[in-house]
RNA sequence: CGGGGCGUAGCGUAGCCUGGUUUAACGCGCGUGGUUUGGGACCACGAGAACUCGGGUUCGAAUCCCGACGCCCCGACCA
């Protein structure tokens, strides 16, 4: 009950901050009254709950079977590296040194070499293949792996950006480029499937420009969504590394013509960040709303009774209905509390569907069903819900995705010229469609002058005849602008 | 790293400016008992804080001074 000031019309919120006013409170109060993470004792790290790690699983097996239909194993690889490894390419350790957290000292005395909490395996990979790697035979290695990584970020947010998080990282190497490009993008495609699919957030794939990728590589490729702040988040990237790491780590291997060769790599990546996109695609007022696919509960039932003949009455009604919904992941909810504050609670924690189920339904052999999507309320017969319920998640999950999809296509612009995207960014953000030359001098020049970056290249956009909206020369592609996470 | 703010019970706060009836208060939450239960219930009783840490001033410090540490916001930075 902290928040004093007027409630929503609806009357249901009393304990998150309001979307509309203060967005960024909002995540903060969902993130945590939800149950889904919390900080910890050291500065941006948290703690991931059962409600938000049940989340993050069923979006991790969703995308773990992806990638293993797709022909890649799962590896494990330590989180020490020694510091000499990433110092071996230099984009590479420039891009990722003032992040580095070092072990300088083990049993009790200082260590020769720092040992590096890995930020990221590409090194260690290419390091430990050359053991596993001597003909073009052994290729192409399809690796994947799920860990933690660690960044020493300055700002923190929760799921958004922490020193420590979650993901998987694959790492892939090739006897061709031609094999390692269409790599990159099989795996793209992966993470569209899991974003639009799974998880009800429409997303734009593409290339990143070259001020925006990836630090080493010869290329990279994301997956960019927007949230209802208007603001860009990149849900997951896919990178192309040509020779690079493999010509600095000295992994070679002998090829069809029987002539040293380096392997051309690639490596791939999606973090627990995409549940802070989920959250802030779908979140509203009331608090969070789950996609079906990934709920970790998709219907609460809540029973409502006074006496003990009225409970045992429910508890016998619904023996027959559970059988009916075992496929489904469903929690009954008996805890003793009122029915209203279990209603608010449920749909801050934004499982899909509610069961209400009392005397008065049971009178007519019903129940009532409520949608955490728009709260539309209908008495369902007991023996209809087998058939109705998971009919009604798979329309929620349609139905999330179009809403996500409306937001983005209204709030994405076609611009131009610099001072209409100076105008349009000083009044918020959304996605900005323009012709562009892809110099790195406009991109810097448009963040200086709105604060805006280039988020991503689409994937099938043609080069429009028209000249750069931000410096008149002839357009080399259209890109698209946004203030970014 | 620059600018600003804050550290008081599990959480959110009041008290501090103007030291002393403060035995540090209030709301939420928690425990027990009872009445309740279709949109965040109510009553009663109860447990829970040496006020971030270290110095100093003073007869007396949560309150004033100095320092340390931690956290938050803005900026810079950033897969």
């Amino acid at each position: 009950m902290a928040v004093e000031e007027e409630q929503p019309e609806k009357g249901f919120v009393k304990e998150i901050r309001k979307q509309s006013q203060d967005f960024p409170g909002w995540y903060n109060d969902v993130v945590r009254k939800a149950e889904l993470a919390d900080y910890s004792a050291v500065r941006g790290c948290m703690v991931i709950r059962p409600y938000g790690f049940a989340l993050w699983e069923n979006i991790r097996n969703a995308l773990d079977a992806l990638i293993k239909k797709t022909g890649h194993e799962n590896w494990y690889f330590p989180m020490l590296i020694p510091l000499s490894f990433l110092q071996k390419e230099a984009e590479h350790v420039e891009g990722f040194a003032p992040e580095f957290a070092l072990v300088t000292r083990g049993g009790g005395k200082e260590l020769e070499e720092p040992l590096v909490l890995r930020p990221t395996s590409e090194t260690l990979l290419a390091t430990t293949l050359r053991d596993y790697v001597q003909s073009y035979r052994d290729l192409p290695v399809l690796t994947n792996q799920w860990n933690n990584v660690f960044r020493w970020e300055l700002r923190t947010r929760l799921f958004l950006r922490t020193m420590e998080f979650l993901w998987q990282e694959g790492h892939t190497f090739h006897e061709t480029s031609e094999e390692a490009e269409k790599e990159v993008y099989t795996m793209l495609e992966c993470y569209r499937q899991i974003a639009e699919e799974w998880c009800a957030i429409p997303v734009i794939p593409g290339r990143k420009s070259e001020i925006e990728k990836f630090a080493g590589a010869q290329y990279s490729t994301a997956i960019e969504a927007l949230m209802k702040d208007g603001k860009a988040l990149q849900a997951a990237t896919s990178h192309y590394f040509g020779e690079n790491f493999t010509r600095a780590y000295d992994l070679t291997f002998t090829g069809r013509n029987n002539e040293k060769q380096y392997p051309h790599s690639t490596s791939w990546g999606m973090s627990t960040r995409i549940v802070g996109a989920l959250i802030m695609v779908h979140g509203d007022e009331s608090g969070i709303q789950m996609p079906p696919m990934v709920a970790p509960i998709q219907v609460v039932i809540v029973p409502i009774f006074r006496s003990e003949a009225e409970r045992s009455q429910i508890a016998a009604a619904l023996a027959p209905v559970l059988e009916d919904l075992s496929e489904i992941r469903l929690k009954q909810d008996w805890r003793d509390q009122r029915p209203g504050f279990k209603f608010s609670e449920w749909e801050l924690k934004g499982v899909p569907v509610r069961i209400e189920v009392g005397p008065r339904d049971l009178a007519r052999n019903e129940v009532t069903v409520v949608r955490r999507y728009d709260r539309a309320k209908e008495a369902i017969g007991l023996r209809d819900l087998g058939v109705r319920i998971p009919a009604m998640l798979k329309q929620i999950q349609d139905a999330m995705f179009a809403r996500a999809m409306e937001f983005r296509t209204t709030n994405t612009v076609r611009l131009d010229s610099l001072p209409a995207m100076v105008e349009h960014f000083q009044r918020g953000s959304g996605f900005v469609l323009t012709p562009w030359c892809g110099s790195a001098e406009d991109e810097l020049k448009v963040k200086e002058l709105t604060g805006a970056t280039t988020r991503v290249i689409p994937t099938g956009s043609v080069a429009p005849a028209a000249a750069c909206a931000v410096c008149g020369k002839p357009a080399a592609t259209e890109v698209i602008w946004a203030k970014a996470y």
